[in-house]
DNA sequence: TTAACATGCAACGAAAATGTTGCACAACGG
DNA sequence: CCGTTGTGCAACATTTTCGTTGCATGTTAA
């Protein structure tokens, strides 16, 4: 999931599909510097990772963004921070004490 | 940041300084499957992307949790996953005017 | 002082990620 | 029907990442 995120070019085009606006592949590819192949291939690691959904529309491919793919990230992240944070007090406090 | 989060070894070792307890690097080798230059290795990048802070103690570096890393990357999944709600939102509002 | 210990640095190899190009094919439009 | 368009697949090159091994160095403790 995080290694989904650790691209720059994967985390513009979320970005860019976080318009809501579902994109085809050749939209998502221009402003890019690379070619349509390379935005192939990560919007496939997109949507393996779940941050992304697809539609075909009659020779395209658009893409759609997931928000419940962010969500579980986001709440992934916020779970640890929280034990964390109550181990980092546990060992302050045991310290103080 | 996400980047770093990225390997399945890196975040156990971030699981594991979660405690709080500061750790060498010999102690946080132990129980994974790879050798010390490994680990040492992952440490600094979790150092460089700010999840981990080090002190010298002698012959050995420990590393500590920072409990501000983890935060601010929850707190940018959190501005992204907002920006996509709120852009969701209103195309699906648009679609049903 | 000297042996054991924790670590750093450098060289190297293997695997994975990233990117490209060339060709094929189905859908659309005049 | 035929050219254009959006895409897929496959082969390949390059770069990064991940891991190892070997040796050197500072610290500790008997």
């Amino acid at each position: 999931m995080f290694a989904a995120l650790g691209d720059e070019t994967r985390l513009q085009l979320l970005v860019k599909l976080g318009t809501g606006e579902p994109q085809s592949i050749k939209q998502l590819t221009m402003d890019l510097p690379v070619t349509r192949q390379a935005v192939t291939r990560h919007l496939r690691v997109l949507e393996a990772a779940k941050f992304v959904t697809q539609e075909t529309h009659g020779r395209e491919r658009r893409f759609v963004a997931r928000q419940a793919g962010l969500d579980e990230a986001h709440h992934a992240l916020k779970v640890v921070a929280q034990q964390w944070e109550d181990a980092l007090q546990r060992l302050k406090q045991f310290i103080e004490d």
